[in-house]
DNA sequence: ACTTAGATTTCGCCG
DNA sequence: CGGCGAAGTCTAAGT
């Protein structure tokens, strides 16, 4: 990884175009060919980048002038540093760094979802998981204590696309006469109130789940007023 | 900001959990609080990060242990970086850079098309930009040469979500009986093939446009084949 | 190669 | 401060 700081301009031009003026930021190279202009706010993200594959050009010694190019269908883009002066400028081999383990993103709560049904909906049984449509598979198929048949969508964090997909699928399912009065349910740890809304208006029941809890690391917050 | 180049262990907990096991990689610490963890590789995303606002805790010098907090609702936020060697640790004072320019965004194209509706359909007249629903703003609202009303969609990249989008706003505006015949156009840059087909089976004109055509700076890809 | 859906999305605007 | 829509979204997975 090459870390570079510098007085530098730097122009893009690719899926829209735009212009850094002249300031002092940090230039992040890495070995994959990344190139990414920090500044010291912003936040998280870049001020400018270009993700790989890239092509590097590099003028001067120090560099005056680094060009990053990368081939995006028709056209180019194209990442223009031009660099007034050069404070720092390191290179450090760092080798390779194991991946990221996450736990708890939405695959976990499908996993304990479907390990544990019933928070779906009472007397919900798991028929499988990634039931397939024509147009993708829904996260649970189950039946409820009627043996009636719910598909289950599940998300982290629900908006109004999960309803709209959730309903695009229930239209799919429904056109099987066997599956015709088939319900739906949203469940997630968090729905947003107009997901709610319109969920409700078309009868998709709306159920809220903790990883927390489905995992028993905790009482539902129902105890915490039990006493 | 402070960039440390360091062999170090990192877990994050909030939303997630997620765990980065010991190896060297850079902990870039922005002057407003932001504290990113790079590895070599793996582009333009931190391995793990915190945005702002943050505390920041630091144990040791050189330092063998740095805390990163956020009050984040009811729960907390944390990053928790367990140094085992530092190779380097710089602080550069870099001032306050300039925000981006960017130019070709939606809204842009949003601009140009409120300024020469007929891009959308022929003679297209504005009546309004950001036409209000009581679900959210349709981008243009519109009268066609036979003075019916238009409502015109704009996207960047239009797929799937911006025909759904669009469909809502109709079944709103179309409750109000003066607009019960209300039209819909969805005009992006790019068009992705399933939402044209999803368009035209709900009866949604799909219009490509061009921003440097919108421009004027240079003349439709037609002229090309007038010779 | 293209499309779809998730993300600790982040970011910005507007109420 | 919360909700919603855009993003050069990026990224991984499936087809």
């Amino acid at each position: 990884m090459r870390l570079i700081v510098a007085r530098c301009e730097v122009r893009y031009s690719g899926r829209l175009t735009a212009v850094l003026p002249e300031a002092l930021r940090l230039l992040m190279i890495k070995s994959d060919g990344s190139v990414m202009v920090h500044a010291d706010t912003g936040g998280f993200k870049p001020q400018n980048w270009m993700t790989p594959p890239t092509v590097i050009e590099e003028e001067g010694e120090p560099p005056v002038r680094i060009v990053v190019r990368k081939r995006a269908g028709a056209s180019e883009d194209r990442l223009d540093i031009v660099i007034a002066e050069v404070v720092s400028d390191v290179v450090h081999d760092m080798g390779e760094a194991a991946a990221l383990e996450k736990d708890g993103v939405e695959r976990d709560l499908q996993e304990e979802l479907a390990a544990a049904p019933h928070w779906c909906g009472e007397g919900f049984r798991l028929v499988r998981r990634e039931w397939p449509t024509d147009i993708g598979p829904v996260d649970l198929m189950c039946r409820d204590a009627d043996d009636a048949w719910v598909a289950v969508e599940i998300k982290r964090v629900a908006t109004i696309d999960a309803v709209e997909q959730l309903t695009r699928y229930l239209e799919r399912i429904r056109l099987d006469p066997a599956m015709g009065a088939c319900r739906g349910v949203l469940a997630a740890q968090a729905i947003k109130p107009q997901a709610r809304v319109l969920a409700e208006s078309r009868g998709i029941a709306c159920v809220e789940v903790e990883l927390a809890v489905l995992r028993g690391e905790r009482e539902p917050d129902l105890t915490l007023f039990a006493a």
